[in-house]
DNA sequence: GTCGCTGCAAAGTCTTTGCAGAGAG
DNA sequence: CTCTCTGCAAAGACTTTGCAGCGAC
């Protein structure tokens, strides 16, 4: 049987170590732990959706409607977080960037065309042949990401 | 032994029965055949790389300097080239949009962080994988896209 | 206190759109 | 002839940046 798994959990991580682990990057380049900073980190972890910048944003003023975070600080934290591979890109179709937090396990997408909803999954056998390949082309495989495009279960229904 | 290609002909179609789909789909759409649409085809069909919308628009400025192409026309025709599928978009990083020919066998990518260098292959194993998994999971596929960032041979021994 | 961070608004990019004249069918 | 295309420039969307005051350390 195919070792497919749409169900698995991916939040490996607890907020507290994800948060500490923030606390060691910012402390050893000298980086600042803001309120605005923790937010973002944790509005991410709270969130099992792929966030645009401005959905996140958005997301913040809905529920630290006091703390009127800009949508700067929301890209520049993003950005940092990217640099540091706390969080992952993806970018498809006309809309923008995507982030999810990389403290998941990881995983690719099932990506509808239709109502844009993102299905995530893993396949082992998918996993390893991609070792298999970069080890055999001499490439040094740092990330990577496999999105099928198409119509969802959901979506066929309608 | 693996079978993993980085050397094949991706070229499966000659210009000529391209350009001849490509004047069907306008035809087929009441849409017109246009010197600048043709010459946004042939210089696609022509380029092994993945383009961007400017740097496809400044290939064409060199090649046809006389034919004053608007870089309003590239976009326009690439999104109707990728709306009818005849071209595809592959977005990554920083950098916006790179789009090439459809008409290739498929393939997927290994993607250079350091150069930028996009390099094509193929692996069989994963092209059935992704047809179980989307029949298990009763996904419909229109599309796929592999992408493997890393650090390539060339630029591992600089 | 110092030095990085933040929000704001302005500036950049990249992409799309409105329009009037040009050109394909 | 008609109706779509095109180039241009203006508008839009998204992202980045400069700056002055604020706040973490």
């Amino acid at each position: 049987m195919p070792n497919i798994s749409t169900n698995f959990e991916n939040r490996t991580i607890k907020y507290e170590d994800l948060l500490n682990d923030f606390k060691q990057l910012l402390k050893e380049n000298s980086l600042k732990f803001t309120i605005q900073r923790e937010v973002i980190l944790e509005t991410l972890y709270n969130s099992d959706e792929h966030l645009t910048p401005e959905s996140l944003h958005h997301l913040i003023q809905e529920r630290q409607p006091d703390l009127k975070t800009g949508i700067a600080t929301v890209y520049r934290t993003l950005a940092l977080l990217e640099e540091s591979n706390m969080v992952t890109s993806l970018s498809f179709g006309a809309q923008g960037k995507k982030y999810e937090l990389g403290a998941k396990e990881h995983h690719d997408h099932l990506i509808c065309t239709r109502c844009g909803t993102i299905t995530e999954f893993v396949d082992e056998e998918i996993e390893a042949r991609q070792h298999i390949i970069t080890d055999e082309l001499g490439f040094k495989m740092s990330d990577h990401s496999m999105q099928i495009y198409g119509i969802c279960k959901n979506c066929q229904n309608k």
